[in-house]
DNA sequence: GGTATTTGACCGAC
DNA sequence: GTCGGTCAAATACC
């Protein structure tokens, strides 16, 4: 099983690679690699992915599953289920999802108990599975999204969500070996804008930021305010949050919100969701990305957090000196 | 000089 | 007492 996930890891970090080739088409840069290029790497890719579902077939039993899923065979279930994910997203995008409309995708115990799978798209939150919740003062919601890390270029990187923030903290967080950062709205003290996100990195999985929104941008309905195009903020149902915000055009991939702080103490059904805007432009990827949960780099300017070495010194690179680098 | 980041200290929830 | 979140002075950058 192990092999079989860690091809599919491989064959999402191609087909990442790829995307971004072709993202790049048109540009001048000279390291994208020739047309030719990129279609051996879909060979690739196609050549990962079969190797794992072959890995996937033989596996005899599958004792986590239940039988109408082993009847299945858990490649079909994989594939119903996010098919089921898409659809709801395309609903949700058809109208503003009311919460009655929101259809939980049923995960099986394995693999919710995995921490790599949850860490690939399965989970409700990441956040206190383990470790009971602490009520904040500010009882504010809490959307959690993971975003993945380029993996080349500036890997320290997590993803342009279109606003702007500073930075105000940063944190060692207890049991994790990333420092958290703190971070608010640029115009929170101009437009009282009381956003709020952290970002981490993920123990296992380093080229992913979990981020963590709280408060609702107010700044851009401001008349004056300054603003990118503001993302529509994350509907919510049934104490899931959904990220209906389109990703930057420098091309990352997965936007998964794993839930709210309370879904991840009630252990509640985990949902799939999925914004249609993505799984039109990448289908086959994000179909693939969306059951794992890995992303396309992008860049950005948040190379003082994150360290691109990050198998080892990480903490060296969280120093102050980064940043002059 | 204005703005952003860093980082130790502080606060409040648990 | 511990830990996560925030504050604010010091520092860096443009």
């Amino acid at each position: 099983m192990e092999e079989a996930v860690s091809l599919i890891l491989r064959g999402c970090s191609l087909a990442r690679q790829l995307e971004f080739n072709v993202l790049n088409l048109g540009s001048n840069n000279i390291n994208v690699p020739q047309p030719h290029l990129m279609a051996r790497s879909c060979d690739e890719i196609l050549g990962v992915f079969s190797a794992a579902k072959e890995r996937l077939s033989s596996h005899e039993q599958w004792p986590p599953f239940t039988a109408v899923q082993r009847e299945v065979g858990l490649e079909e279930w994989l594939r119903s289920t996010c098919s089921q994910a898409m659809e709801l997203a395309q609903m949700q995008t058809r109208s503003p999802a009311p919460s009655s409309a929101v259809v939980a995708v049923p995960v099986p115990a394995a693999v919710e108990d995995s921490g790599k799978l949850i860490a690939m798209g399965f989970s409700t939150s990441s956040s206190s599975s383990s470790t009971k919740a602490r009520r904040r003062k500010d009882d504010t919601e809490k959307r959690t999204v993971r975003v993945a890390a380029p993996r080349i270029g500036n890997t320290e990187l997590p993803p342009d969500d279109g606003f702007t923030w500073r930075k105000y903290g940063q944190k060692e967080i207890l049991g994790s070996r990333f420092p958290r950062g703190y971070f608010r709205c640029t115009h929170q003290k101009l437009y009282h804008c009381p956003a709020k996100k952290h970002v981490q990195r993920l123990d296992d999985d380093p080229y992913t930021f979990e981020v963590t929104y709280r408060s609702d941008h107010t700044c851009h309905m401001s008349a004056t305010a300054p603003s990118a195009p503001p993302p529509p903020p994350p509907a919510i149902a049934g104490g899931q949050h959904i990220s209906q915000f389109r990703p930057p055009s420098t091309g990352w991939l997965s936007v998964e919100v794993v839930g709210s702080a309370s879904a991840s103490v009630s252990g509640g059904p985990a949902t799939v969701r999925y914004g249609k805007d993505v799984a039109e432009q990448f289908p086959v990827v994000d179909l693939a990305d969306v059951m794992f949960n890995s992303g396309t780099g992008s860049s950005n300017s948040m190379e003082s957090i994150f360290a691109a070495d990050v198998a080892d010194d990480h903490h060296h690179k969280w120093k102050k000196d980064d940043k002059k680098n």
